[in-house]
DNA sequence: ATAACCAATCTTGTATACAAGATTTTCTTG
DNA sequence: CAAGAAAATCTTGTATACAAGATTGGTTAT
């Protein structure tokens, strides 16, 4: 991998696990001395972070942590349980064995993070790999890419959100009746199911109140 | 508005128009002599050309425009479908007057394009207004934009295709249609209709064949 | 003490020289 | 004449000096 996308890798992770807080000043010269490269590979870094809506930059002022946009974490959950409840339709009539072999391994792995006490990335990175292994099953993994270009904001507030709750049991149980509805091919159930899988309550005043030094005015 | 955005723009126009042809160079020498502005602007503008897809960068070797990629085109039409079938749903339970007078509005203006023989920009634009006025009315303007960003592949595609098959009244009937099942609520219909709508004959091995320099291979 | 102004020092934005890889052309050699 | 190697000339990639706006701090005048 080039030294860019290093760069821009370490950069995206330290965003979305909050290690880099919402606000927090991403100077070009402090950077270029901690990556021990010019500035000008390193604009196009910026650049690019500040296309997907990590960073925001001030022009002459500097490049800054976004702050978690409520708004976009809404139309993105819109268009995921729209676009998912379609996919698991799809995937109700073409599912092969080895498709739900797949998905349901991916759902042991994640039942022995539950066991394990309650180790968040790794839990989120297999919900992650759940998701995307039905878009990839129907066909859809370019869909799933798109979305990943524009999820940072739903990203940090899941990861929030999970902070919080502690509820990873009950994610858990509802993938696992995602994959009996699809496998017993019961498309009426599934359109509520994901909606209110992915969706969760963006809308608490408690979630608002609780983290409101990382949101967006 | 600022010079890197006029030249983005101007750029961003000649490739949606074909005027720029897939395949073709774009120098960064060359784009900074025509501009008159130096190399270093001039790459933000391309970085984020190839961000969106409208040019492919190969290290060491040059800028050209991309080739038009079909899967793209038909991974954005289900995306697309799928999302406009809820949105007119979600608009049949809401839609106000002032809604349905202004997607009317943009109806006749479409039709008496039609009248004055075949501009088919024109006819685009409305088509897109017709459109996105759908996505803001149902308050999802920022999917609208979410899309746009990786709609190279499939607004070069319809053009082509316009240009082929001249079927413009047709269109237009297929948008009178979608809004008077929206004001009867009849929702069951639109699912279906919005598909036809969007998907037209993707796959046909005729137009393949008209633009294969076009093509992605 | 306070307010206004000015200067020093931040920030990113731009221009340009040079580096390094890819291609094309030319020249040499069989 | 043909083929291969070498050199010249393209391309983008990187480093850096300088420009210009924004902020901050201090100084001065009231």
């Amino acid at each position: 991998m080039s030294i860019k996308a290093e760069i821009m890798n370490t950069l995206k992770h330290e965003i979305l696990t909050l290690a880099l807080k919402p606000g927090t000043i991403l100077s070009e010269t402090a950077l270029s001395e901690r990556f021990q490269i010019s500035r000008t590979p390193l604009r196009d870094v910026l650049k690019q972070l500040a296309l997907e809506s990590y960073t925001d930059i001030y022009p002459k002022k500097g490049n800054i942590v976004s702050y978690i946009d409520l708004e976009s974490v809404e139309q993105i959950t819109y268009l995921r349980s729209t676009l998912e409840k379609e996919i698991l339709k799809d995937l109700s009539s073409q599912l092969l064995l080895t498709g739900v072999h797949e998905l349901k391994e991916i759902l042991e792995r994640q039942k022995e993070v539950i066991g394990k006490g309650n180790d968040i990335d790794s839990f989120l990175n297999l919900d992650d790999a759940f998701h995307r292994a039905l878009y990839r099953l129907a066909g859809r993994e370019f869909l799933w890419n798109l979305i990943q270009q524009s999820n940072v904001h739903y990203l940090r507030y899941r990861r929030l959100h999970m902070l919080k709750t502690e509820k990873l049991e009950g994610i858990w149980k509802e993938h696992q009746s995602l994959l009996e509805l699809m496998v017993h091919k019961d498309t009426e159930q599934i359109g509520p199911l994901i909606y209110h899988h992915l969706r969760e309550d963006i809308h608490s005043l408690d979630f608002q109140e609780n983290f409101s030094e990382y949101l967006k005015k």
